[in-house]
Order: structure tokens, then C-alpha cells, then sequence
DNA sequence: TGTACATCAGTGAACGCGCGTTCACTGATGTAC
DNA sequence: TGTACATCAGTGAACGCGCGTTCACTGATGTAC
């Protein structure tokens, strides 16, 4: 890994107090710079000069390691789904101790990544990066919704072959519900929607209803 | 109206061609300049110098219509909210023919809203405008989820007493399924997601299991 | 109907500022021998 | 173990550019009389 290379031990932020020429761990310091940008400020806030001044580096120095601010935000992204697919995969647990509640757990791992992770989330959905222009990025969110996937796959195969949902669509209305309820009322800056109840509660409700539904009962 | 007082007619566009010293329409002018830019260049597109040279009119100008630029996506947002309530409450149709056909007409309305309007969609949602600073948002907001809130006291009012779903709950959990997949799959800018199938198809399936959760037969 | 006046939308020139981007350079680090 | 060299991350100065914002102004429009 690049940023191993000069990494001057484990009591290195990164960010701050460097004595020599070399930063030594520039573009994770650019990274967590833009993150913090990015929850000041928001998306526009995000700038080379600025994340630079940030990591006590020159203006030109961000170029030696990202083509463009375009680049530097699709990275976030990246390991926004990273972490996203983690935090998911850990709630999801294996369906553990059963699956219907580890799905509730995998919803609620949703809204809780879109609060505790603002940067991330506003990146990974909001920032109009192209999924085209960005493999990586698409690989990455891909693997992310995989656990939903896998999840709805061990749901489903409990039920009788006929009238079974496919695991493909009931993955993505999870997606969706669990997506809706995040970004209008789980978000973490200033265009959250306030609610008469807990987010969570809501979504919690919503996805009962909707197994009961497919005839999932808890 | 501010717009009616200087306006020379119907064949006066607004946005071109002007001749006297007087713009004549600028405040609308820049509204729809923003609307372009979005579309263009995305939210940081939007700046007073661009839209006033959009409009034709000097940089200083925008100055007396907008004290600044968040003035000016807020009144694209609360617009927007105004047109989507329309939107919506064409949809339902005062439950005609049927509540449960109504009800599923309003989620294709709020994807076809997404497609068709990307400017207000995002200003409406993802411009982070915050409802505590922006009263008249928040108000035309309210007016539109109020749509939602009308069609499923219609539709749980046939239901018996014991076990009928609380009606708020129920329209925030439509909300969230069509905000959901109306931002991940329905959007109309570089951010949307492919999907195997069609994003009404996909809501509509969505809808028919949730209400079925419910007890509501279509 | 005409005239004098008040109003105010839009002008245009100006300013400081921060950003993106380039460039030849410098000096720290790693490595071949 | 030491030395010479290659590499390349970061410098710092410079540039053009577009934006935000101000200001005294101009001229079109509406209205009082």
C-alpha cells in the first residue's frame, strides 16, 4: 500500500505535525481532509487548495497524487462502500441468530452508517459520480449490496418454491425502503427531515410489514 | 406578482432577446437559468455570475432579486415542491377509480416527477437546505407529503378498527419506498443506477407486498 | 391629457479573493554496487 | 558498511480566471396632480 511506504509509524495521524520534507502519508491525509470538508462545508466545499492547506502541504502537492478533485471524491466513495459493506455484513451476521432479525439488524446498520458517516454517505449517493466513469466505484457498491442480496437469498429459501419472491427484488426493496428512510430522515446534516418517531422504529415497522407481506412471518 | 408587473406579453420568453434597459422578468429568468445549470453542471454549476449572463443581465443585477445564492435554489426547491404536490395530487385523483390503483398511480408519479424534473429533485433533496432556515420550504413540503398522508387515510379508512395502521406511518413509509428508488434508480443525472428491471415495476411489486402486509387487498 | 416627479431595476466598472494548474526546482528516501 | 545515484514527493512562485460583492449611476416605468 502507497501510504505504507514513508509511514513513519504507528503515532503518525497523518494530518498534522510533520517535520520533513516529505508528508510522508499525503494521500490519506487529502482522503480524511475531504471528508472533513465535506461535512463543514459540503460537496462544493471539497477543493485541492483547501484539503492541501488542510494537510500543511502545498497546492500543487495534491497532484501527485490524484488527477483531479473528481478522482479524490470517487476514492471516498470507494472506501465509503467498503465500510458500508463491512457495517452491513456485521449486522447481517450470517442471519444470526435468525434471519428475520438479522435483516431488522441490516436496516438498522443502514441508517446508523448514514448518521455516523455522513462524508461517506453524501459521497457514495449524492455526489453525481458516474458509476461509467468509475469501475471501481461500481465494484465496490456492488459488493455492498451483495449482502443485502445474500441476505434476501437465505429469506426466501425458507419459503415454498411456488409464490416465492425472487431474492434479487426483494434485495432491492430493502435497498430502497432502507435508503429512503436514510436520506430523508437519517441523515446527519442540515436536510434532515425531522419525524414524530425514531427512524429506525419506522424503517423497523415498514420492513415487518413488508415480510408479512411476502408471507415471512418473524 | 413581481413577474406581471413589467411583462410584455405572452410572447416574451423571459430569458433572451430583451431590448429596453428594464429585464422585465429577471427574477423568473434566473429561476430558470439555476433550473439549467443544475441540469448542465450540477448543484455547484449554480452561480449568480452564470445565471445573470444566462439572463443577459450585468453580475449586479441577480442582487436585487436574491440576496444570495441559497435564496435562489430555495425558491427553485419550494417550486419544486409546489409543481410535485400538483404532481402527486393529479395521481391520486381523490382515490379514483380505486384507493389501491390511485395509491400506486402517486408512487409512478414521484418517479416520473424525478425523471422529469432532475433541477428540482435535486435542489428539492439533495441541495442541503435546511427547513429551519427556509419556513416557505418546509411549508410547501408539508403540502405535498400531505398528499400522501390524505391517500392513505383512504385507503386504512376502509379497514376495521383493530390492527388499522396509523395513517402518518403509513404515507412516510410510501414516501420512503418512492424516495428510495427514485434516488438510487429513477434519477435523471449521471448518479442513477441500472437496474433488470423497470424502476415502476420494481415500486409498484413493492407497494402490492406492503399493502398486502396490511391487509389491504388490491 | 399632459407634465413633473418618485421609484427602483439594471448598469458597468471595480475590487479582492480563492481556485486550478504549470513549472523548474529541491531534498528526502531507497537501492545498486 | 559506505558511497553514488536514481527516483519522486513536495516546493513555492507564478499565472489566468471566474466569482462575489460594492457603488454611484442611469434610464424606464408608474403615478400624483
Amino acid at each position: 500500500m502507497t501510504w505504507d511506504r514513508h509511514s513513519r509509524g504507528p503515532g503518525d495521524t497523518g494530518d498534522s505535525g510533520r517535520k520533513g520534507y516529505h508528508h510522508g502519508n499525503l494521500r490519506e491525509a487529502l482522503i480524511a481532509a475531504a471528508q472533513a470538508l465535506i461535512v463543514e462545508k459540503g460537496l462544493s466545499g471539497v477543493t485541492f487548495a483547501e484539503a492541501a492547506r488542510a494537510a500543511g502541504v502545498s497546492p500543487a502537492a495534491p497532484y501527485r497524487h490524484f488527477p483531479d478533485r473528481e478522482a479524490l471524491l470517487a476514492e471516498v466513495a470507494r472506501r465509503g462502500f467498503d465500510v458500508f459493506a463491512d457495517r452491513l455484513a456485521a449486522a447481517w451476521g450470517d442471519g444470526r441468530p435468525d434471519p428475520s432479525a438479522a435483516f431488522t439488524a441490516v436496516g438498522r446498520a443502514y441508517l446508523a452508517f448514514a448518521r455516523a458517516e455522513p462524508a461517506y454517505y453524501t459521497t457514495m449517493f449524492e455526489a453525481g459520480l458516474s458509476l461509467d466513469d468509475h469501475a471501481e466505484l461500481r465494484a465496490a457498491g456492488d459488493r455492498a449490496f451483495g449482502v443485502l442480496r445474500a441476505a434476501a437469498e437465505t429469506l426466501t429459501a425458507g419459503l415454498k418454491r411456488e409464490g416465492r419472491p425472487p431474492a434479487l427484488m426483494m434485495a432491492l426493496h430493502i435497498w430502497s425502503m432502507s435508503h429512503g428512510i436514510a436520506s430523508l430522515f437519517a441523515r446527519a446534516d442540515r436536510g434532515r427531515r425531522r419525524l414524530p418517531m425514531s427512524a429506525e422504529d419506522l424503517l423497523e415497522a415498514e420492513v415487518l410489514i413488508y415480510l408479512k407481506g411476502l408471507g415471512i412471518a418473524p
